[in-house]
RNA sequence: GGCGGCAUAGCCAAGUGGUAAGGCAGAGGACUGCAAAUCCUUCAUCCUCGGUUCAAAUCCGAGUGCCGCCUCCA
């Protein structure tokens, strides 16, 4: 049975979509106003692996992504860049497709933008003046937090205890309450603004949540995930805007991952450990790496992030690899051997059963990953040992296959090497057929040198590439 | 000040009452022409101090340290 630790009640439950087998998830995507962090990538690997679990277990998910590509980090940064809000936001969008590529993640079945759905935000906006939830004032509405009783519920805050004054800074904006938050923003001199039955303005950041996971998921859809930081005040206000708006039960299963650290410490520019991923690539680190090193800790635990542990986990993901290519170059004579049949069913099986019972207790990746590993020694030992048929070969290449569905790591990309290159592994071939041994090792010294590595079996000599050096 | 999270070997990290998974790194060994890969062996008593219990990393209390939220930061 799986289970998740739902933010809303705070405790472990049994998932049970509103609709099985289909699931809807809404997952809170990018603010398009410059690279995503990898601390951001943290939390869209680990809904990533969600939306990868939930179909590995039968469902059918259906996912949408928000880009967030009109707020004020936004505004501010294309007016500080002197270009049109689009034009940033449209080149910030791009890089974060090619990262979240580079990482694996799977695309969201939709991505939709803030900018293009004014329209359903302020139907929305209207619905909730019509019944009381909000209000306008000097060209803005507010939500009235007052007359939605279940108003903190998701966060534990108990809003009896803002107050005015103390830490509450009131913005320039006037309210009925300093704890109302506004769903659509008057306009201001240097910020973009859209002609609606609301008067001219801009929508505030919650509620293009609210209507963009209704409008594609239903009034009542089953996931909806963030960072923790999002938890209070963003899910909290999409929940009173929704319910307030429809009177139905927004979402059933709110999931939020813990932050990234380094080195112990918040990322932050002036601490100068803010990596995007692709700082972390162009040190070399391969993108399945970091993919391993983001998606190995439980999502509700901080992960901290040091390059000894990107080290491991690039170190990691190549013994995953090795025994990937191993299994698959089996030569003929070994895979005609059986002996060991009967241990490597019971290995794809346990394993299977393993991995199955770590993830559906809400995720439990960390135990999952270590039956992997068990595997793996295991098959290595029975390769050792007595080789494996043709048979319990394509077994064992199916549970990996399932594997790398789940987790998207173990299958490793396919290499090539140039022909001049290839020339050379040759060449040394027949050096140690002649038992030339100095040239053979020059001759692999040389190919080193060019970032391949030789591994010489019984069968003949294999190759593949040198893992990129990753030191500081 | 209010609310919440975390603290396990050199590093990353499982385990939430019965005598510490897994990965990386290290040491020794097997295999190898030498390597690489692989296998075997080895490497912690769980932040501190109290308490509950036959039994605690795991429950309770008090500390210490780090991280987060408290109006727009994943």
């Amino acid at each position: 049975m799986l289970r998740f630790m739902n933010t809303l009640g705070k405790c472990l439950e049994d998932f049970v979509p509103i609709a099985p087998p289909r699931v809807g998830l809404y997952t809170c995507g990018p603010t398009v106003y410059d690279h995503a962090h990898i601390g951001n990538f943290r939390t869209y690997v680990f809904e990533d692996l969600l939306r990868r679990y939930l179909e590995f277990r039968g469902y059918d998910v259906h996912h949408v992504m928000n880009i967030t590509d009109v707020e004020d980090k936004t505004i501010a940064r294309a007016n500080a860049e002197g270009i049109p809000l689009h034009e940033l936001t449209a080149r910030y969008v791009e890089a974060f497709f090619e990262d979240i590529d580079a990482l694996g993640i799977l695309r969201a079945h939709q991505y939709p933008r803030a900018t293009e759905h004014i329209p359903e935000m302020v139907e929305q906006i209207e619905k909730l003046i019509a019944n009381g939830h909000a209000y306008a004032q000097d060209g803005s509405v507010f939500f009235r937090i007052s007359t939605f009783p279940g108003y903190g519920r998701l966060s534990g805050m108990d809003m009896d205890g803002i107050q005015p004054g103390a830490r509450v800074d009131c913005d320039e904006y006037e309210k009925e309450d300093v704890r109302d938050f506004a769903l659509w923003k008057a306009p201001k001199t240097g910020e973009p603004v859209w002609q609606t039955r609301l008067g001219p303005g801009r929508p505030g950041w919650h509620i293009e949540c609210s209507s963009m996971s209704m409008k594609y998921l239903g009034a009542s859809f089953d996931i909806h995930t963030g960072g923790v930081d999002n938890i209070f005040p963003h899910h909290e206000n999409e929940i009173a805007q929704a319910e307030g708006c429809t009177g139905a039960p927004f979402v059933r299963y709110w999931l939020h991952s813990e932050h990234l650290l380094v080195n112990q410490e918040k990322m932050s520019k002036s601490k100068q450990n803010f990596y995007t991923l692709r700082d972390l690539l162009a040190r070399g680190y391969p993108a399945r790496a970091l993919r391993y090193a983001l998606i190995s800790v439980h999502y509700r635990k901080p992960l901290n992030l040091t390059m000894d542990a990107l080290d491991a986990a690039a170190a990691a993901v190549e013994r995953l690899a090795d025994f990937h290519r191993r299994i698959v170059e089996l030569p003929a004579t070994a895979a005609a051997a059986a002996a060991g049949s009967n241990r490597v069913v019971d290995a794809v099986r346990q394993t299977e059963q393993d991995v199955t019972e770590a993830l559906d207790e809400d995720l439990g990746v960390s135990t999952a990953l270590g039956a992997v590993f068990d595997f793996v020694r295991e098959m290595n030992r029975i390769l050792d040992e007595s080789g494996v048929s043709t048979e319990d070969r394509a077994t064992v290449l199916g549970l990996w296959r399932k594997l790398d569905d789940i987790f998207g790591v173990f299958q490793p990309p396919v290499e090539e090497l140039s022909s001049e290159l290839l020339g050379l592994v040759r060449q040394r071939e027949a050096a140690r057929r002649d038992r030339r041994w100095k040239d053979a090792d020059a001759l692999r010294d040389t190919l080193l040198d060019a970032g391949v590595v030789l591994e010489d079996t019984p069968a003949g000599t294999r190759w593949k590439r040198r893992r990129a050096a990753t030191t500081t």
